[in-house]
DNA sequence: CGGTGGCTTGAGTGCCATCAATTCCCGTGG
DNA sequence: CCACGGGAATTGATGGCACTCAAGCCACCG
């Protein structure tokens, strides 16, 4: 029916009113941007902000866009990714909870971001939080060293990308996730995948066989054990001497 | 004699006081952090700014290294590299005239920069670089303007490594290093290329066999012509078509 | 003139992509 | 409750691109 990306349904962007009663209660603020800003401060962006929702398979923005506002990730996950004119597809990255979107402020998006399963955000008009961040060097400040992380990131995903084997590649991912989410606070052996193969592989540069055989034999040596919607990690050690540092 | 990277005999890192007149007077000034300050704000940054110049294949900062400067790169260009514990390396990218380490103002350096021929930079002690930012908001706008520009030449090159083959690979290469000579004043059709064959391999995720072997394709379908140091390019066009955008 | 380092070229191999089924999973409807 | 359908994931067979190993070339230099 679908030929691709697009959902099926009327399910679309739905904005609310604030549910939380307030940032200061916020469960996420501690581990986004919004950490460490004064009361004033605080009181200043939820002003600006606005609740949203997206169900899942559905675009928030695209590749492309311009930019008129800007997004903190509340709940759920997105698939940042970016296409290529002959159709391939590399996945940038996933946005999780705490991330922020458009922290360059930059005209137009240079990803496509899609909810992999519901997701809730903030939602920042982006003029008005330009020109909160023009008058407040304080929030300037964090999102700049939220950007140095992301450019940290990146390298980090080059030296991926550029010289490590399929196997290597697809025990770093793990691992890196389980870091990720140990910095919001999940701490489970379990780690949920709510990616899908093909997302892995757009985002290792791997295809979706050389994915599925990796987590098959990770698997069989009792590293991880594959179960529905995500893995367990059985033997991190084991991982990290296969994800070579 | 040596066994990697480190140059011969005495030459290392030389400071001097500035011979440039003033920062008003940089020829850099315009493609780098420094453009659209005010006088004041250049009077500020000049006290603080020291000129010092780097002798080929000597590391200006390693890999780890504590940061407590930060540079903004004058004349010549760096190979920016990290290395894996097993010894594999990523060159993550050149640093070029205009072009600023250090943008993030890490604890330490995540990259190690060495120098491919005689390169000339300002040096900031970081301390009082990150009190003059803390204190001017304009700077900072200017640091996080150039943190997103590097963030977006990242997922270029994350496309690049992910997704691309050999030839595309270096075609990209050379058109991105076309871009690049172009934002700073340079655009001749000859492409100096002081960097090594196995830097540039490092640096798009291929051996050096293969660089090579792609370089005389596209000189052999007269794409390019290979001369000493350098390449010139002949059919742009060809080379846009083969790097697949 | 031999030595050295950078680059190129060639032959063979291996890892991962490609092509092709097959199985698993899960929601749906009989 | 089970058959059915469709998408996702897995598994298998084959092949090609880029890596590996190795030799040769060339410019430069002591």
């Amino acid at each position: 029916m679908q030929t691709t990306g697009e959902p099926p349904g009327a399910g679309h962007v739905c904005t609310h009113h604030r549910s939380e009663a307030s940032c200061a209660e916020c469960q996420v603020r501690l581990v986004s941007v919004c950490a460490a800003l004064t009361g004033e401060e605080l009181g200043l962006l939820e002003a600006l902000s606005q609740q949203i929702h997206l169900d899942p398979r559905h675009a928030l923005f695209r590749q492309g866009d311009d930019a008129n506002a800007v997004y903190n990730v509340t709940e759920g996950m997105l698939r940042l990714s970016r296409l290529l004119p002959d159709g391939r597809r590399h996945v940038m990255g996933f946005a999780m909870v705490g991330d922020f979107l458009g922290l360059a402020l930059p005209a137009r998006f240079t990803v496509t971001a899609e909810a992999l399963g519901p997701v809730r955000l903030c939602r920042f008009e982006k003029r008005a939080f330009a020109a909160l961040v023009a008058d407040k060097p304080h929030l300037l400040q964090r999102l700049h060293e939220r950007a140095g992380y992301e450019l940290t990131l990146a390298q980090d995903h080059m030296m991926l990308l550029g010289r490590r084997t399929a196997e290597e590649k697809v025990a770093s991912f793990l691992l890196s996730l389980r870091e990720r989410y140990g910095r919001i606070g999940q701490t489970s052996v379990t780690l949920e995948l709510p990616m899908g193969r093909q997302d892995i592989a757009d985002h290792l540069g791997l295809t979706i066989e050389t994915v599925s055989r990796m987590l098959t034999r990770l698997d069989r040596e009792k590293a991880i054990l594959i179960v529905p919607g995500g893995v367990r990690l059985l033997d991190g050690g084991r991982l990290e001497s296969l994800a070579a540092a």
